[in-house]
DNA sequence: TTGTTATTACGAAAGGCTTCGTATATATTT
DNA sequence: AAATATATACGAAGCCTTTCGTAATAACAA
């Protein structure tokens, strides 16, 4: 059972893989840069992913410090399969043409993409 | 306000697309190929979901008569992009890595889609 | 026509997510 | 030491999703 998170579990965990590990006042004021969320609500949601294995939690100091339990390559991939799956009956190829062609990339990206095959390829 | 279907709403969709319309019995027939699924939780979905405005419904006949209102492209787009944002916080090719690089992408796939790209170039 | 079957409508329960208020405990400041 | 500020714990409300049971209605069969 590999967990998937929600939209708001996923809000917090891209913190915590940019910072590596933060107390609830910490994260809570950052997620205050986007928009407003009452203290107890952070507090309640890492308790809550800290039950469900989302996170773990340093309980030594009065202020606990939470750190992610996945790295985000993980949660990417199930997410991405899952909508692989869902959303797309698993059609791959058309899942990338949606990536690529039906919102605007940049040429940047699509070198990026382009040399990712090359690689790819190779092996 | 784009809707962002639900998982169960998805399998509905999934079959709407390529049946074109179905009866609440015949789209519940299908569903239970897969799962068990009560009737009454069929017609309780679609219901919900054409308030929602992802189905139409013509009352026409005793049984009434679903179609699905969003194309299966749009749809797809929408749940991609939600995903690009919050999975992935916007890093397209990052995306695309992760849908060839860490699954096994057969031969074919990878050939479909760098005719793709070139076929993107070209424009 | 009377009983059986099929369909829709409605309501509600169970579970999950998000939010916050209140209580309690611990630190800090005056 | 007393007052203030900060932290965690807990519970619950409000909303959404999924599921189904029951009732009302319409069609069909005996």
């Amino acid at each position: 059972m590999i967990s998937k998170p929600t939209d708001s579990e996923l809000e917090i965990l891209q913190l915590l893989w940019e910072f590596g590990s933060l107390t609830v006042r910490e994260l809570n004021d950052k997620l205050n840069e986007e928009r407003k969320v009452g203290y107890t609500t952070s507090l309640k949601m890492m308790q809550i992913m800290t039950e469900k294995g989302l996170l773990s939690r340093d309980t030594g100091a009065r202020s606990h410090v939470y750190s992610p339990l996945l790295k985000s390559e993980e949660v990417q991939s199930t997410m991405l399969d899952h909508v692989l799956k869902t959303v797309f009956k698993g059609n791959r190829s058309r899942l990338v043409l949606q990536a690529l062609g039906n919102r605007d990339a940049s040429p940047e990206e699509i070198f990026e993409i382009k040399s990712l095959i090359q690689k790819l390829e190779e092996e």
